[in-house]
RNA sequence: GGUGAGGUGGCUGAGUGGUCGAAAGCACAUCUUUGCUAAAGAUGCGUAGCCUUAACAGCUACCGAGGGUUCGAAUCCCUCCCUCACCGCCA
């Protein structure tokens, strides 16, 4: 959520930023300055009319208690409330109004974020590796996963739907060693506490991160309870603290959580997505730290960097993408993906988007710290995958397929897989 | 799911219709004094919004949440949520 007095005091810069975005957000910015102004009329007229009431009522008790008679001040205090509760009803409307508008402005990209209109123009930062050679085809994870009956596509399609899979065998003990190793490095090498939270959430949870309203339709829910199904384990995380004031020395917060992550995937189903690539459900660990607006940009780059660890211990060739403005998501201010080479493929997979939001998290759900001089402030929340793990198994899978069919296990992931090959 | 108790400021905890945003204590901050591994005293010390501003100040709202009664609600009424204890059920 951007703060309104930004946008009243610097409308042309805000304009300006997100101008920079996909999607064209100047009227939405005209309307929230209108409102703001009818909304602060509103506001203070009624609190002129309750200072003047709980005068005049105070005056009541004074004068009952000398044993005057009070009806015809009574009367007048009526007509002020009748007032009150008409211009009342504006001042909410307009409040309401605009917490909306302001739930649905996307954040204003970095001053160093790259300017770009699509993800065409998403500079590359860095490539580390190279593309692994074969001397036979590298086939695809699919092939291998059947093969070797680690995926079965066809179970996950019976028993809930497409774009669910069954994990069986080798391929169920795989996604299980990767998800101790990535929590073991995470919170052994880089200083994260890990947390292991609930997979429903209610919705303000979504709203604070940013997930709500705008993007409603891509989350499961259950309206019995009025729960959501977690999109990515940021939601419940970062939410660990909405509504806080924390302490200062309680800086920078860094949690690492594995969960599954559910997307409905509206709208995009059956596009280029085949096997594990886009999934309903699929296993996710992720970094989120809270810091201290000064060191946000920095620790973008060390959160970065620790989810980029994980594919140099496996070995697994990879570059890192800065997203462009036109490119980034809704909520974030900086952006950086990690994308790592699958041969069977052909391609580079996402595997991991590491995201500083500044402070628009931290207003959406009221996080703040309290400052050495005393004064609360809005810290600035970030998260990055650490890695996804469907992604993951594919790239690792696909690069480490021998002619024979086995797979080698890298050498980081043997004492948490038990093995050392797949076959 | 049942029964009972309860939700007040960072914490403890008063407060059952009127000058209560809320006593007192603790914690914390600044200052003073005595002096030294501490003690005493003074002052300050919630959040948000509005209006102003160089700054201060002022006003409004908030005592779990939402409604209601009233000229006036932390206090009375209704609904809901949560916490704790015991019982039931259960991985």
């Amino acid at each position: 959520m951007l703060d309104i007095r930004l946008i009243r005091e610097n409308t042309d810069l805000v304009k300006q930023r997100l101008a920079h975005r996909s999607g064209d957000y100047a009227s939405v910015v005209d309307e929230l300055l209108s409102i703001d102004t009818a909304r602060r009329s509103a506001e203070t007229e009624r609190q002129k009319l309750q200072g003047d009431r709980n005068r005049i009522s105070k005056d009541i008790g004074i004068a009952k208690k000398n044993g005057q008679d009070t009806s015809p001040i009574e009367a007048e205090v009526r007509g002020i409330n009748d007032r009150i509760e008409e211009i009342g009803r504006d001042a909410d409307a307009a409040d309401i109004r605009q917490r909306d508008l302001l739930l649905s402005l996307p954040n204003l990209p970095h001053e160093a974020c790259p300017v770009g209109h699509s993800a065409e123009e998403n500079p590359e930062v860095r490539v580390w590796g190279d593309k692994p050679s074969y001397d036979f085809e590298p086939k695809d994870h699919t092939i291998l996963g059947q093969t070797l009956g680690m995926l079965d596509f066809e179970a996950g399609a019976k028993i809930t739907g497409s774009a669910f899979v069954v994990y069986r065998g080798a391929g169920a003990r795989l996604e299980r060693a990767l998800i101790n190793f990535l929590l073991d490095l995470h919170t052994t090498q880089h200083g994260y506490l890990e947390v292991n939270t609930p997979h429903l959430v209610k919705a303000e949870c979504l709203v604070g991160t940013g997930q709500l309203p705008k993007f409603g339709d891509q989350v499961y829910h259950s309206p019995e309870d009025d729960l959501y199904l977690i999109p990515t384990a940021e939601v419940p995380v970062t939410n660990l603290h909405r509504e806080e004031i924390l302490k200062v020395e309680q800086l920078p917060i860094q949690y690492a959580a594995y969960t599954p992550c559910f997307r409905r995937e509206a709208g995009s189903a059956g596009l280029g997505t085949r096997g594990l690539i886009r999934m309903h459900q699929f296993d996710k660990v992720e970094l989120v730290k809270i810091t201290a607006p000064e060191v946000s940009m920095a620790e973008l780059e060390s959160l970065t960097a620790n989810a980029e660890k994980v594919l140099q211990l496996l070995g697994l060739h990879y570059r890192v993408i800065e997203l462009c403005t036109g490119d980034i998501g809704f909520g974030s201010a900086k952006t950086y993906d990690i994308e790592v080479w699958a041969p069977g493929q052909g391609t580079y997979l996402e595997v991991s988007s590491c995201s500083n939001f500044g402070d628009y998290q931290a207003r959406r759900m009221n996080l703040r710290y309290k400052g050495e001089d005393g004064k609360n402030r809005f810290p600035h929340t970030l998260n990055g995958s650490g890695t996804a793990l469907a992604r993951l198994f594919v790239a690792l899978v696909e690069t480490y397929q021998q002619a024979d069919g086995s797979i080698l296990i890298p050498e980081a992931l043997r004492s948490h897989f038990g093995a050392d090959k797949i076959s």
